[in-house]
DNA sequence: CTTACATTAGACAAATATTGACAAGTCAAA
DNA sequence: TTTGACTTGTCAATATTTGTCTAATGTAAG
C-alpha cells in the first residue's frame, strides 16, 4: 500500500471530502487528488499537515512517506534487494559512530 | 564508505589525475573533484562514465551509487532502521507480483 | 623563495524539475 | 439535466541542480 492509498483509505474512513481535508490542508482539491492517486509526491510539510487533519500520529505518517519516497526509488531497480542490504550495512556503520 | 570516497581510492590506486578522469568524462575538474568529495552527488550517466573509465563493473558501481543516494536521504532520520524495514516490506511485495 | 601543477572553493548562469493553481473533463446519484 | 465529488491536462512560477569559470589553496621540486 502506497501513502496516497492510506491516506485516502483514512481519509474515507472519517467520510472526509477531498475539498475539506485540502482546505484544511490550504492545497488546491485537485492537488490532494493527486497524491492520494499518486501522481504526484507529497512535500513533507503536507505529511505533516495530513497528518494533522487525519489526526494521525506524525512520526509515522512521516516514516511511511519517506519509505514510498525510497521505494519509488528502488522501484525500477533489478537489484534493489541487493541495494537495500548495502544501504543497511552503511546506515548502520553510521550509527555506530 | 561514500560513493565518492571509493571511486577517489579507485582513482588513486591507478595514479590517475582528476584532471584525466574528467576529462574522459567530459566534465570539469571540479565537479569531478567535488563528487569524489561528496560535495555533488554524481549523475547516473556520470557514475556509468567512471565505471567505464576507471574498468569497473557497471552495475556494481551503479548499486553503490543508488545505496549512496538512499543513505543521503536517511542520513538525518532518527528512525531509518524502522523506514527501512517499511521499505523492504514493500519491495518484497512488489517482487512477488 | 619561486615555479609548476593538482586540487578545491565559491559564485554564477543555464538547464531541469517541482510545485500549485486553474479550467475543463469524467462519473455517479438524484 | 443538474449537482457535487473527483480527476486530468496544462501552464507559469518557483526552486533545485548542474556544469563551468575564476580564484584560491596545497604541494613538491628546483
Amino acid at each position: 500500500m502506497t501513502f496516497g492509498e492510506y491516506i485516502r483509505e483514512i481519509r474515507e474512513e472519517k467520510q472526509l471530502l477531498l475539498r475539506e481535508v485540502a482546505s484544511q490542508m490550504n492545497i488546491d482539491t485537485a492537488l490532494l487528488s493527486k497524491i492520494e492517486r499518486g501522481t504526484r509526491m507529497a512535500r513533507k510539510e503536507q505529511a505533516e499537515a495530513l497528518a494533522k487533519v487525519l489526526k494521525q500520529n506524525k512520526n509515522e505518517l512521516l516514516q511511511f512517506w519517506m519509505a514510498d519516497k525510497i521505494v519509488f526509488m528502488l522501484k525500477d531497480e533489478k537489484n534493489s534487494t541487493e541495494i537495500l542490504k548495502i544501504v543497511e550495512q552503511k546506515i548502520n556503520r553510521l550509527s555506530k559512530k
